[in-house]
DNA sequence: ATGTAC
């Protein structure tokens, strides 16, 4: 059993033990630390900072839960110039996995005579559940290739948004570096029919409200308001994505050996950024991500026509950021500017205001993060912090604290149902399954984490979103 | 998360 040593506010340390070449640091409340018995998130966070290359620490975000290999909620920086490796384990098989989140021009008390229209137009639009079917019909080979290199761009470009939705999207739209070609034929056959769609599990749609206001003029330039209706949509990459991430953890298992590197989980599979092995699967993944985008970009296309038709006018994009991912940042170490591999796994990206990478319309204020919560509870809009940790990361959710199995075990669909009706949430489209894996019950206190995520200095809440209406797979 | 095992 590993053991933590409190260590700041909200913050604990792993001491560096056995093969660890870095501390763990775990952002969290006592409450929050996922000590249950047999729970290996806190291993995890040790075997991490076993990776060749890794800086300062192995991070983990207050959603913290036990993952593969990596733990989910997990942060972790690796220098390619000092050996330092990439680990599909450490962005996770959902590559890209994120959060959009859109304002529209009403309040929750105008919408309100046509909420119940505007769910069903959104159940009837939202491609969801497991296997196929998306927005766009199974694509052809050259068109997949597009979207696998243009990511929301080209779908903007193919008239599925406004131009001006891309100046809201992390990386304007389209992870650089994408190979296609880099991808396996089956994962380019399990994505060719899944393009714009949601999947199942935790992702969802969701009609939202601005519930409370802790920024007012954070909120006032993001566009935020009480009472704004608003639309959040948490999708990934689909099989293409899970696809990609077996394919290369298989190929870095056979690889290891080569490079002369050790690690105590095979889950960890990773090769050196630098090795033919490291850019392939880097060229994969931002084939993925930009498939992720794309099908975020054409959820968002359906939801604008869904608001037209239900007479609740326009939607704007207020920031579309992924949770899932690796990317190559500069960052200061020591007081010196290093170009890392940073591997976020359930966290997101929260760069602070000023930040050279961040659209003029929002660079003053910071990174938008995006915090969707367990169903039936409230979503956070927070933004980066100039002393921001863990490589500008934080949360991602609320993060589980029961399987999926033992949630089906402990709550019948009829409980979970009631609670939603009790909350005033429709729901559309959602399985007996999806409903009780969900079960509010089987996550931490999204409120306990993202007030976490301030006391550690990960991110600033900016405003605070309940549920009007959810679409599940 | 995921054609919940190829």
């Amino acid at each position: 059993m590993v053991s933590v040593v409190a260590d700041g506010e909200c913050r604990w340390r792993i001491e560096p033990a056995g093969a660890m070449r870095v501390p763990g640091v775990v952002f969290a409340t006592a409450g929050l630390l996922p000590d249950a018995p047999g729970d290996q998130a806190l291993q995890q966070v040790a075997d991490v900072a076993t990776l060749p290359g890794i800086v300062e620490a192995s991070y983990a975000m207050p959603d913290v839960h036990w993952g593969y290999g990596f733990p989910i909620g997990g942060v972790a920086a690796t220098d390619p110039a000092q050996g330092g490796v990439i680990s599909p384990g450490g962005v996770g098989f959902d590559i890209s996995c994120g959060v959009r989140l859109h304002t529209s021009t009403v309040t929750r008390a105008d919408a309100a005579p046509h909420v119940g229209r505007l769910m069903d137009l959104l159940g009837a639009a939202t491609p969801r559940g497991m296997g196929r079917g998306g927005v766009l019909p199974a694509v052809q080979p050259a068109e997949l290739d597009e979207i696998l290199l243009g990511g929301s761009a080209y779908t903007v470009e193919r008239g599925f948004g406004d131009p001006g939705d891309l100046a809201f999207c992390e990386d304007g739209g389209a992870v650089a570096g994408a190979d296609p070609g880099a991808l396996s034929a089956r994962a380019l056959a399990r994505g060719k029919g899944q393009v714009g769609s949601l999947g199942s599990g935790n992702h969802f749609l969701e009609v939202q409200a601005v519930d409370r206001i802790y920024d007012e003029r954070v909120a006032g330039a993001l566009g935020l308001r009480p009472d704004l209706l608003c639309v959040m949509i948490h999708c990934g990459s689909r099989g293409l994505g899970h696809q990609i991430c077996s394919d290369h953890v298989r190929v870095m298992l056979s690889a290891m050996e080569r490079y002369g590197i050790r690690v105590p989980d095979p889950q960890l599979a990773c090769a050196p950024v630098t090795s033919p092995e490291g850019r392939r699967y880097l060229a994969a993944m931002a084939a993925a991500a930009n498939y992720g985008r794309a099908n975020r970009q054409l959820l968002t296309h359906a939801v604008r026509r869904c608001f037209r038709n239900a007479g609740l006018g326009e939607v704007r994009l207020l920031y579309d950021v992924s949770h899932n991912l690796a990317k190559l940042e500069r960052h200061m170490v020591d007081g010196a500017a290093r170009e890392l591999c940073v591997h976020r796994k359930g966290a997101t990206r929260a760069f602070p205001p000023g930040h050279p990478d961040l659209p003029d319309p929002i660079r003053a204020v910071g990174q938008p993060v995006l915090v969707p919560g367990s169903m039936g509870t409230a979503s956070y809009v927070l933004v980066g912090v100039t002393d921001g940790r863990a490589f500008h990361s934080a949360c991602h959710g609320a993060g589980r604290t029961l399987s999926r199995h033992a949630a089906v075990r402990q709550a019948p669909v009829e409980a979970v149902r009631r609670e939603l009706a009790a909350a005033g949430v429709l729901v559309r489209g959602a399985s007996e399954r999806g409903l009780t894996e969900e079960a509010p019950e089987a996550y931490k206190d999204v409120d306990e984490v993202v007030h976490t995520c301030r006391r550690a200095r990960l991110a600033d809440p900016v405003a605070r979103l309940v549920p009007v209406g959810v679409v599940k797979g």
